[in-house]
Formats: structure tokens, sequence, C-alpha cells
DNA sequence: GACCAGATTGTCT
DNA sequence: GACAATCTGGTCA
């Protein structure tokens, strides 16, 4: 089942936490991949300097403004792309960022798209995921509850989540934002 | 118009 | 473990 607008309408960093165990899905005409989120960081509009909301609503940064359960896509380094999903109210500017995806489906597809044989290494990163799932700056905005990119609920599943401080930024590095599946072999970093 | 930092990854040591 | 590659948006250093 997808998750509704209603279920994104609670705090960022609850949020954060909920999506670890959920299902990101993408259908392309090349075939769908299916992907378990076990790896997220919070990123906040007021307190956080890391978040591109920080200084206000850009025209790159816009997606981030926009109401709950939207994808936020942006470019970064010259070569790669990050999926976030939007949540606050509009014109606050949150989002959560996945960082890693433990294959679930397509994983055929996932290897042709990052040229890897290795399961470990097709979307252990922000920006694998992205490549993996054939992600494109077109779905920057998308609706995460239409079809052919949105989230789907999972059977409750048992797991510890370990809570700790966010990787590869260095404004407001100490806050405790980043949250992931313990023993998780498909998480980007320990 | 120019300059610089950046929510990363892959490659080399 | 260290660092180069690569380029866009935001700021004016």
């Amino acid at each position: 089942m997808i998750l509704n607008k209603s279920w994104y309408k609670k705090d960022t960093v609850v949020i954060a936490r909920e999506l670890l165990g959920k299902y990101l899905v993408h259908e392309t005409p090349e075939g769908t991949t299916i992907g378990k989120i076990v790896e997220t960081e919070a990123y906040l509009s007021t307190q956080d300097l890391a978040s591109h909301s920080a200084r206000g609503e850009t025209k790159r940064n816009k997606a981030m403004f926009q109401e709950p359960g939207h994808s936020y896509i942006y470019f970064i380094y010259g070569n790669y792309y990050c999926f976030n999903v939007t949540t606050a109210e509009k014109g606050i500017g949150e989002a959560v960022l996945i960082r890693a995806l433990e294959p679930v489906e397509g994983l055929a597809l996932m290897k042709k798209r990052r040229n890897d044989m290795n399961i470990y290494n097709l979307c252990s990163g922000p920006a694998k995921l992205v490549i993996a799932n054939g992600i494109t700056k077109d779905l920057d905005g998308h609706d995460l509850t239409e079809h052919p990119l949105f989230i789907e609920d999972t059977e409750n599943q048992k797991f510890e989540i370990i809570q700790t401080t966010r990787i590869g930024i260095t404004k407001s590095a100490e806050l405790p934002l980043r949250f992931y599946i313990k023993d998780s072999p498909f998480i980007s970093r320990k």
C-alpha cells in the first residue's frame, strides 16, 4: 500500500525514523525497481545550517518548500544527484535524505545501471541509489503518493534503529539526525 | 561576470 | 585512508 498524504503530516525526525523499513518503488519503461530504506537523514528548517533551506527558498531548493510527501532531488559535486522526501508544512522547508536502500526487486536492472555486480554496492549511498533506481531530475517535485515513483508501506518488521550524526557535512555536523537499521549490511557507512 | 563551496563517489596508495 | 573529478547555484569572498 502506498503511503498516503496524511502519513507525511508529522515531525520530520519522526518521518526519518519511520521511513526505515519502507519500500521505495520506481516504475520505468525498463522495469520496476524496489529498495527497502535502511538509512536516512533529517534536514530541518531552522537551527540546521547544513540544510539547503537554512537561507530561505531559492530556485534550487524550491521543491523542499512544497507540501510534505514530495521529492526533492538536487545535483551535487558535478556528477551526482541525491533524493529527498519533503516533510513539514508548505513553506517551511524540511526534508529527509534517503541515504541507502536494500535492493528488493529489479536487481538485474540495478546492476545494469550501476555497472556493478556486488549487491552491497548498488544502493549504499545517496547518489548510488538514485542511479540504481533510474531517478532523474525530472522527478524533482514529484508527488510521492503517485506513480511512477512512490513509497510503499511494509508489514511490521522488527529491527533496532541507531541514531547518530550525519555524514558528509561541515555545518551543524554535531546534530544527531541520521538514522539507520542496526546491523544492516546495506548502509553507506558505519 | 567571476568565484567558490558542496547532503559524493571511485580510484589510487 | 586520502584525494581528485566535475559543474551548478548562490553570492559577491
